[in-house]
This record gives structure tokens, sequence and C-alpha cells, in this order.
DNA sequence: GAGATCATGTAACTGGTTACATGATTCT
DNA sequence: AGAATCATGTAACCAGTTACATGATCTC
């Protein structure tokens, strides 16, 4: 998903700035699937703009004069539609913290520990974040729900993994042993 | 995970050419948490090469003589026992599919449903992958299967979820209705 | 009035991907 | 023989991130 059509999928959920967009996909609702920073929230926007998908919104300039709030315009939704249409490409997941800890043998016990700790504390913290974040029940939200509904159960089903099987983890010491025996493979 | 750390996690596994590394991260245990590509392996491999952290192993030279296959030395498992050291970064789940779900409302009925299937039958072959890719048995590898147990248990929660759901997504048409009329918000 | 946070914007960097070039080997 | 797959490698490209510059507004 490139930065523009990101936009346009936050604007459809009402007016906002780049400010406010680059919220949303932090620690919004869409926090778990996306991500995007000013450096591309920005060029977006204005070439949005150019492109006539989004506008100006009136309380750009009544509230704070040198905040611009944008809408979605007409042709905007109708682009997001089609944009939507295209072949999604494959789900793509990068977990440094799973990496590690696929080489926990490599790792003293305490460290390794230490890691699955973290990870769990950041597992659990998706899930609070899930369901903190905006229960806006409009009537076109179901698709909305449905995603919050999987990400809920994802999060909640790695936690749980995590307690029932940390022992896994915690198995004794050996990584000085195998630093220097791992010779085979 | 840089491109040297990940090639040197897959030769620590046993020695493989370039080629290799990039089957073990295409369909390999490592497919789920990280991917790499022969642009950025070939170059970290030479550069691994150049620090002494891999070497050319001797089958390289008796089987085809234009394959290459390299094997960790000591050196290089010590910089990856260090590596795997530094704090993790946070995990990434980038996904086309769930983000377009989540729009669900602004295409048709028939479409929707589809990407459904499609990702339902995406995540069902993750699953099947994990289940019958290497189950080497071998006593280092607890962390490994510590990892592809969480994989499995994710899949599996989230295929389950989805026969479970389907029916948030596969709720009355009103595409047109809402393409034209959504103004709130 | 100091510090936090809101807010916009740009330029340089980065690292990985894509596409291409090339050729050996295996299979049918 | 021809196709598929194995196999290495490079160069151009690209999209987004990082870091920086700047300043308004709110809060204590």
């Amino acid at each position: 998903m490139d930065a523009k059509t990101l936009c346009l999928g936050a604007l459809i959920l009402g007016d906002a700035s780049g400010y406010d967009i680059r919220r949303l996909y932090e620690d919004g609702s869409f926090a778990c699937f996306h991500a995007i920073s000013y450096g591309s929230i920005y060029p977006a926007l204005k070439a949005l703009h150019a492109e006539g998908l989004i506008a100006t919104a009136a309380s750009s300039h009544t509230d704070r004069p040198h905040k611009k709030v944008y809408t979605i315009t007409d042709a905007g939704r109708r682009a997001l539609a089609e944009r939507l249409k295209t072949p999604p490409a494959a789900d793509s997941y990068r977990s440094d913290s799973l990496y590690i800890l696929s080489f926990a043998h490599l790792l003293p016990r305490d460290m390794r520990r230490a890691l699955l700790d973290a990870y769990r504390a950041e597992q659990l913290a998706m899930l609070e974040a899930i369901d903190d974040c905006g229960q806006t029940e409009d009537e076109h939200a179901f698709g909305r729900q449905f995603v919050r509904g999987l990400g809920r159960t994802v999060y909640a089903a790695v936690v749980k993994y995590i307690d029932e099987n940390r022992h896994m983890i915690e198995a004794p010491d050996m990584t000085d042993a195998v630093i220097t025996q791992e010779q085979d493979a």
C-alpha cells in the first residue's frame, strides 16, 4: 500500500491533518497493519490535493491557521474504492524478537527470558491498544470490526502461547557449550 | 535485521550457498519472520567472507564448481551471538488484505468474499508450511521449536477466526449507497 | 516563561527489491 | 533438444525513513 492510499484510507474515516493521520497509524486502529511517517504523509497529501482527491476542510481556516485539515472528495472516495480492488500484496510479518528467540540456545538464559518477557509485554500492549482504540459503532464499520476482532484474537493467542510454553525458552543454560561445539549441521 | 545477520543465521543451521539461503527464507523455517532477496544475499556473503565470518566450504569445490557453498567460522558464530544480543526492533506486520478488508463496505459483496477466501487460503498454506518444513529434532533447536509452535498457533487462530466470523464480511451489500452517501465523519 | 506537544515540511540517506545478464545442470 | 530449475551476480531504482529545521500553542 502506498502512502497516498494510506492517506485516503485515513481521510475516509473523517477529516484529518497530516499529524492526525500519523497518529491514526501510530496508535489508532490501523496501527497493527500499516505504518507511515511524516516524510511520506506530507508529500502524499500534497499530491492528493493536486489531483483533487482531497480538499482543505473548512475547519482548517477557522481553528488554527497553520493546521491543514483535509477532507476526502467524491473523486477521492472513488479513487480509494478503485485502489482497494487491486489484488493485495502478500502479508509480511517481520519480527526480530522471534528471529532472535529462534536462536535462543545462543543466548544466556537470563537474556532469553528478558527477551521473551519484553515480547510478551509488547503483544499484550497491542492487545490492549485494540480494545481501547475507537469503538465507533457506525453501520459501515463491519469491516473494521472484523479486522479488529482478528487482531484481538491473534494477540490473545500469542500471549496465551507464551504463557503456556515459556518453559521451552527457560530451559537450562548451555550457551558456552554451544558456541564452541555446534560444529555439526 | 540486516542481510548479513540473516545470512549468518542461515549458515549456523548448516552450510549453504546464496541460493540455498534464499530458499530457506522463501519457504523454509524462517519464511514467516524475515525475507531476503538475491540482491542483498550475494553482497552480504561477499562482505561476510571478506570479514572472515564465513568461509567457502569444502563441498563447494567437489560438487559443482560454480556453486559456492559457505560455512560459518568460529568468528562468525561469535559475531552472530553478539548481534543477537542487540535489542530487537519492534515487530512489524503489514497486510494489504486486512487493510482492504477493513474497508469491506466499499467493495461489492462478492469481491470481499473472494478476498477473504484468498486470505484464508494464504493463512492455511502458511500453517501447512510450518508443519511440513524441517522437523529437525536436534537438541539445540528448542528456540526454533518454540517459534514454530507460536507460528502454528497464530495461523490456526486466524483460520479459526475467519471461519467463525466470515458472516460479518458477508453481510448484505450496500456498496453503491456508501460511495455516494458516506458524507459523515 | 519553560517544557511538552502540536504541527508542517524537506533533503539526504539507506537498504533492499526488481530486473536484467549469464550460464550450468537436470529432467522429459 | 528444449524446458525447467539451479545458480551467481550487478546496477538502477525506489519508497519510505531519519534527521533536521522551524514555529505555534498549550500547560504548569
